[in-house]
DNA sequence: AGCTTTTATCGTATATTGACGATTAACGAT
DNA sequence: ATCGTTAATCGTCAATATACGATAAAAGCT
């Protein structure tokens, strides 16, 4: 008897010795940027300064749902805020967020 | 009849309009340090300066094959090289790949 | 040859991601 | 009130990612 406790098999523990909070936080920017429509999003919003979401959507070759569920993701992150306009909804970066990781990639060399 | 071609669905089309093949290299980097473990590890690299496999394992709070995949993760992303000296496997970060990454976020503001 | 140490790989299980069509919700206009 | 437009969400499916124990491979040592 003396239940055994059956060793627990969560995903994602993790915050553990080793691995600091600040990773924790990079990694979350970093994986936000990890798929190139993304990273195109962002980019077209830094060049456009913002931008109405059928406008990204045309400028992407994925459906329109796939394009609003990356743009969740980007928004999760905080890396882009989104404003509601009338029927559409108008993107812009969050230049905090973007700042915030430039500063934790800087422990990464100059 | 007249067979109707079972419209194709790869996974991974992309490269196409408005996703750009700077895009796809950010991507694949950002993706790589999409990982808080993969990000402490090259953390702990930079720190001191390289790494014997033994050793990041032991910093870490994960197995030594999760390690050993994230490492994998690393080396394809060419982030980190690892060099065999004798038993072991000595790792470094490959400093040129850094800078890569970090000029190619500099399209993200200044 | 046999043993130990070290690391990569295999096999496997579960979770997450990425893609899409279809539907819903919210708004403005007719 | 209905209609068209816009965007988010739902449901689903295939592909990837993450984690681990077990096993294999390679080196050095006795």
């Amino acid at each position: 008897m003396s239940s055994v406790a059956k060793t627990r098999r969560t995903l994602h523990p993790l915050s553990a010795p080793g691995i600091a909070g600040s990773d924790e936080q990079t990694a979350r920017l970093a994986k936000a940027l990890g798929h190139p429509a993304r990273v195109a999003i962002v980019r077209m919003l830094i060049r456009r300064g913002e931008c109405v979401c059928g406008t990204i959507v045309a400028g992407l070759p994925l459906s329109q749902a796939t394009v609003s569920q990356h743009l969740k993701v980007l928004k999760q992150a905080d890396l882009i805020r989104g404003e509601i306009d009338g029927p559409r909804v108008c993107y812009c970066i969050n230049p905090e967020a973007v700042k915030r990781f430039r500063s934790l990639l800087e422990q990464f060399g100059a």
